[in-house]
RNA sequence: GCCGCCGUAGCUCAGCAGGUAGAGCACUCGGCUGUUAACCGAGCGGUCGUCGGUUCAAAUCCGACCAGCGGCGCCA
């Protein structure tokens, strides 16, 4: 038995060989019929002739529908006619499943495929996203076991919020409730004390009623917390992990790139040190430009994309003022206004992919600002715990890996870049 | 939460100054020995989202409801 990826390749022309997958395409021409068939690793043309497998067998495998599933025997040809350079002659074929009318044919509907994702799936298209995906994922995993991180897992259902109080989804819990998790981040922070450099790769869920191109209700979240390292390492830190993923994906998945139509050009100018400025100068620039917009305000996706047409590679953007962020970020001692927190801005429009920041380690100035927010520092006893004993300066951050995975695989919307998205109306299939 | 849009064949859509439903694809049958989401011919396929109203007559006009899509805000 060999792959479809193996035997094309001058090394098999003229032998048998023995291939088993789906039918992609077929084309008949009532004496010669064309079976392409596709598996994990790509697709070939076979060739099916009445003279090699005489009239009953011809008819069957000349008729098969797309997607029914066989085993084809046959002799490898080198013909440049064929999708692939190489086709197969077909000597004998065994058919496992007969496919009658697979639902997916060339009129594709954003919400028929959505829809049928699960069939949907089996385009090239999908399985090249699903190939590039599963390099970002194991590429996240690798980096920080080569930077010496240990990896740990947090609670799904928990009783604090991290990101304030109205995007909780609310779970029955024998008889009392408890939220899915937003974040992993304060569980992170809790292993920093006793591991240092710790991350994990888990679900988060928002229960934001949003419609966009960029959101999920649950979404992959890749988080990092550690300690003795402050807002300026940490964002040096996760640009090596960037260039981690972007040259790994640009080592492996060279074929679901060009599939996907995303130049590898681009991603290897992403391997080149990225822009950092600060929120002030941003805006600043923002004024220059002719956009109004004025310091205090948060950046929207517009504003965020009319930005990031000026640049061609990602962007940190540090010290928002202390309004535009939640409580746990750590004020900047050389002007209180403004935090030592950071978002990655990702070019071409895809924006925020990153937010980290350094976090608040002292008990007092944690416990102000929660009371800022109107959060009872009781409710966090546990968190404020790590503020008193044996506190140490600490940063982390939070990756939306479906985000990385749909602005490196070039899609334009989110729900391409995970198999079966959930999104406010859509939790099937 | 706010703004906009759509619902007609299995799929993608056309039909809308009101006159009784159409194409392409898919599927079935027939033809074709080099096709590239092949091509040619025929066939199959619809309570026009639901309920109500106006009218001699509604896919088309009006109202309500249901379902879905896109964008904003929020964030990753």
């Amino acid at each position: 038995m060999h792959s479809i990826k193996e035997i094309l390749s001058d090394e098999f022309i003229g032998k048998p060989v023995t291939v088993h997958g789906w039918v992609y395409r077929t084309r008949s021409s009532g004496k010669i019929a064309f079976v392409v068939l596709r598996d994990s690793s790509g697709i070939v043309q076979s060739v099916a002739s009445i003279a090699a497998l005489g009239d009953e067998r011809f008819k069957t495998i000349s008729s098969l529908g797309i997607e029914s599933s066989l085993e084809l025997q046959g002799t490898v040809k080198k013909d440049d006619r064929a999708i692939t350079g190489y086709e197969i002659e077909v000597t004998d074929f065994k058919v496992y499943q007969r496919d009658e009318s697979f639902p997916i044919t060339k009129d594709k509907g954003e919400e028929f495929l959505l829809d049928n994702r699960h069939l949907w799936l089996r385009s090239q298209e999908f399985s090249a996203v699903l190939k590039v995906r599963s390099t970002v994922f194991k590429a996240f995993a690798d980096f920080f076991y080569s930077e010496g991180y240990y990896q740990v897992q947090a609670p799904f259902m928990v009783s604090t919020a991290t990101e304030g109080g109205t995007t909780l989804f609310k779970v029955p819990f024998f008889g009392s409730e408890v939220s899915l998790t937003q974040s992993a981040q304060f569980y992170l922070e809790t292993m920093i004390f006793s591991l240092e450099k710790v991350f994990t790769i888990s679900p988060s869920f928002r229960a934001e009623k949003s419609r966009t191109w960029r959101h999920l209700t649950e979404y992959w979240h890749g988080e990092a917390e550690v300690a003795w390292v402050d807002n300026s390492g940490m964002m040096d830190i996760e640009e090596r992990m960037i260039h981690f993923i972007i040259g790994r994906v640009l080592e492996e998945n060279q074929p679901e790139l060009a599939i996907l139509g995303r130049d590898m050009g681009d991603l290897r100018r992403w391997t080149e040190p990225f822009l950092r400025m600060t929120y002030s100068d941003l805006i600043k620039r923002a004024q220059q430009t002719g956009m109004n917009i004025k310091y205090g305000d948060d950046l929207g996706s517009d504003e965020e994309k009319q930005i990031m047409i000026h640049y061609d590679r990602p962007v940190f953007v540090t010290h928002y003022p202390k309004e535009l962020k939640t409580f746990y970020h750590r004020p900047d001692p050389k002007n209180p206004g403004e935090l030592l927190c950071h978002d990655l801005l990702a070019p071409e429009g895809y924006g925020e992919i990153i937010g980290g920041s350094e976090r608040i380690w002292d008990p007092d100035q944690l416990k102000e600002r929660m009371e800022e927010y109107k959060l009872n520092p009781d409710d966090y006893y546990w968190y404020m715990d790590l503020r008193k004993y044996g506190s140490v300066p600490h940063s982390g951050f939070g990756l939306g890996l479906d985000r990385a995975i749909m602005w490196i695989c070039k899609l334009d919307n989110i729900k391409n870049a995970i198999p079966f998205p959930r999104t406010i109306r859509r939790t099937k299939p």
